[in-house]
DNA sequence: GTGTAATATATTGTAAATCAATGTATTGTA
DNA sequence: TACAATACATTGATTTACAATATATTACAC
């Protein structure tokens, strides 16, 4: 009950960060960033997607374009702009400090030794 | 604007998970909690952290008991329960395989939108 | 052509949680 | 007694994810 509503929230503070990071790797349009979260056992709905999309756009971090589709209607496929490339680069370094002090936090008491992943650089 | 925004939503995300950390590492009273949570740079009110607390105890994952101080009101020191443990257990299992993903997700190479589906421009 | 399914973008209403501000209570000291 | 420091606690506003639903386009069977 409580342990799922934590991991819920552990997984909602990365979700723009991943999205931002998706599309920095390529042209997506939303179907994509679904499947590709999917994947990464990060589950998003359409009803948070699209909000969120329309709130990095407005913040100037994303654009779009739209795209015919022989399948469907069109779709808007979305690129980063110079300055979300910007943006993108202090989240990464803010999730990689994060997860450091994340990890030491964890382990000062939890010395199993199984828990050998090292910090990354 | 934006990216601090993303930011403390990714801090946001690990609160709980943090502050299980800390109690299950010893007894503390909140603020130790909030002392120990700003020295790993993840700040966090009063106002956010006393009912989070009373939510993990009313979850059973929590519980404490009164001490006396010499220098002002009683403390409440908080505990982990039995349950509480094992919710830690599963949470700790959860950030590894969650940084893992994201550390996956940032490190993916560059896709084109031409690879994808059937996109025609 | 009409109806249905599949695909895709988008909005609405609800619930949950953080935060800033403030309130309440206890202890020591001037 | 008054005041400062410490500590627990609540309230109102804002934000946001989610479930459900709406709207629009294309393909295909009949």
């Amino acid at each position: 009950m409580d342990i799922q509503n934590t991991q819920s929230q552990m997984r909602k503070g990365v979700l723009e960060f991943c999205i931002l990071s998706i599309i920095q790797q390529g042209e997506v349009y939303p179907s994509d960033i679904v499947e590709k979260m999917k994947l990464a056992n990060l589950h998003i709905l359409e009803g948070t997607l699209y909000p969120l999309l329309t709130r990095l756009k407005n913040a100037g971090l994303l654009n779009y374009r739209w795209v015919e589709s022989i399948s469907g209607p069109p779709r808007k496929y979305f690129v980063m702009t110079d300055e979300g490339k910007a943006a993108f680069g202090v989240l990464l370094q803010t999730w990689k400090e994060m997860a450091t002090a994340v990890d030491q936090l964890t382990q000062e008491k939890t010395n199993t030794a199984e828990n050998s992943n090292q910090a990354v650089s």
